[in-house]
DNA sequence: GTGATACTTAGCCTTATGGCTCAGTATAAC
DNA sequence: GTTATACTGAGCCATAAGGCTAAGTATCAC
């Protein structure tokens, strides 16, 4: 992984259950680290690598408010990942280019700018 | 990634430029070892390490014939991750939509027809 | 001001990753 | 039967990942 290449960190992020966990909780809506922490049986400091980990990635955005750091999913990197798997989907099944638009665009529809 | 998850191997697997390019060669149908390598400046037992990844993560198949070891790629792993992160979209959208719901009633409420 | 809460920093430990070399085996070509 | 080809296996090395504890800082509640 010596490159710079954010897909690389990306599925890197995705490899762990701990992480799609907190990304599957922040679908649903923004949280702080010690309610997204609550249900992992993890020292907070093991857990906090995984929140940098993501937030590295561009998965997640954080802020801190006072003493509270609150998470909120990135969608658009997500999507990222998303239209990899759909571009090699489309290279194999030949429909060259037509899926990943449609996952781009449905990304911009539902998120637009 | 202490426990046993599919998915963490598969998205393990995915997290590497290398990796992404065979699965992207092999995309366009079955290759060998060798043929596989040759665009990569790199030892060959460096990259057979990235091809056992892979067989093991499930995403590719391998056999050999004489002396030549073909790989294919099994579509229905890289269906594992794609159908995650669709199901990731389906969580979110449930409540972007209904987000969307709540402010066109709240519209509603606000300039009645 | 004291104490609880919510992180945060520093550092240790073990295992995994991703590269290398060097040598070995099995098949194919001549 | 030699030689070239196509892996394969063993083992070294440096760094990263993912856990831990112990101690620190900044807010908030009383």
């Amino acid at each position: 992984m010596a490159q710079y290449n954010q897909l690389d960190h990306v599925f890197q992020a995705l490899a762990d259950p701990t992480r799609r966990a907190v990304i599957g909780r922040l679908g649903q809506g923004p949280a702080s680290i010690s309610d997204l922490a609550k249900p992992f049986a993890m020292a907070l400091p093991s857990f906090m690598k995984h929140i940098h980990y993501l937030e590295d990635s561009g998965l997640i955005r954080t802020s801190k408010e006072g003493r509270v750091r609150t998470c909120i999913l990135e969608k658009k990197t997500l999507a990222t990942a998303e239209s990899w798997l759909a571009r090699q989907r489309a290279l194999w099944e030949g429909r060259t280019d037509r899926l990943e638009h449609f996952v781009i665009a449905e990304q911009n529809r539902k998120n637009p700018k």
